[in-house]
DNA sequence: TTTACAGCTTGTAGTCGCTACAAGGTCAAT
DNA sequence: ATTGACCTTGTAGCGACTACAAGCTGTAAA
């Protein structure tokens, strides 16, 4: 009954036996991860093993980790995680456009963010094409630059 | 001797007089941020004036925190920002090497970034696409992907 | 003078998503 | 019995602030 213990000591690693390292190594999240996840309520607290008070989790805690986990690479917060995860698991029949607001949601910042990083490069190659020509900090162009292209003498 | 007081209920607002709210409105720095700022050692402690025990500043300071605000909405961390302040008050001769490199290393942080976020941007259109043609959380291709392209039965 | 009130003071807690301990308990093997 | 990996909880820290709370100060209007 228990030929699938495996763990480098033997802690069961059966099909619905894992430890939470396990789980960890099996999903590419971390065990303190893990933990935080539960304490924060996006995933349900793990069962204890029997005897002893470790957390257990079978295969189907490994696919809802690695949901979020997903989720979360694709830049969802932890909040919106939980609510993809309630959607994937409510009724099948209801359609799916709160995901898509969510998605729709995700790749607006996404693309506020490129747009505002995009311009942070600009300005950086600016700067850093006037100043390839200056030698000294006193002529230094970046310097010059952040201590006020408008002026400096405006305290009235 | 004090005819340049102004503030809507007269506190000092001369050449070297701003309270701290009026260096804020001049700075576009938040009060609350300022003195972080100052706890954290990237602006001097400012000069408490005559009577109360109210911070001071001169236009000197203005300029500082104008510095500050640029850099930082250059993306650069507190700690350059330090770095940067204290190169743009050093020897005038010196060479400016060392902004360079602050420079470089922050435009290749924000290029990293606009990668990593340039990626993001693809993988979410790619979902949105394929789930505008969906209909409902069963189907839905967002949810799919999430829940696994690689197989979903490996836990052995 | 009294009162109102804007704005200042310090100190602390919260944000977000973890990571990194510390101090101790558990499990299997040697 | 002892080792030693792994687990447990709890707490603090990161970065760069923001948001209070409780109280003080300074001026103006009643």
């Amino acid at each position: 009954m228990d030929e699938k213990r495996s763990g480098r000591h033997g802690l069961a690693s059966s099909a619905s036996g894992l430890t939470i390292g396990e789980l960890a190594a099996r999903t590419g999240v971390t065990p303190e991860a893990i933990r935080f996840y539960e304490r924060e309520g996006v995933i349900p607290a793990a069962a204890r093993g029997g005897a002893g008070r470790y957390r257990m989790y079978g295969s189907d805690d490994a696919k809802r980790l690695r949901f979020v986990r997903r989720a979360r690479d694709l830049g969802f917060s932890l909040e919106e995680v939980s609510d993809l995860l309630a959607l994937a698991s409510s009724d099948p029949k209801r359609p799916c456009a709160d995901v898509n607001v969510l998605a729709n949601r995700q790749l607006a910042r996404v693309q506020a963010k490129l747009a505002q990083l995009s311009a942070l490069q600009v300005q950086l190659h600016r700067l850093l094409a006037a100043c390839a020509r200056d030698t000294s900090i006193g002529d230094c162009s970046i310097l010059e630059a952040l201590s006020g292209p408008d002026s400096g003498e405006s305290v009235e």
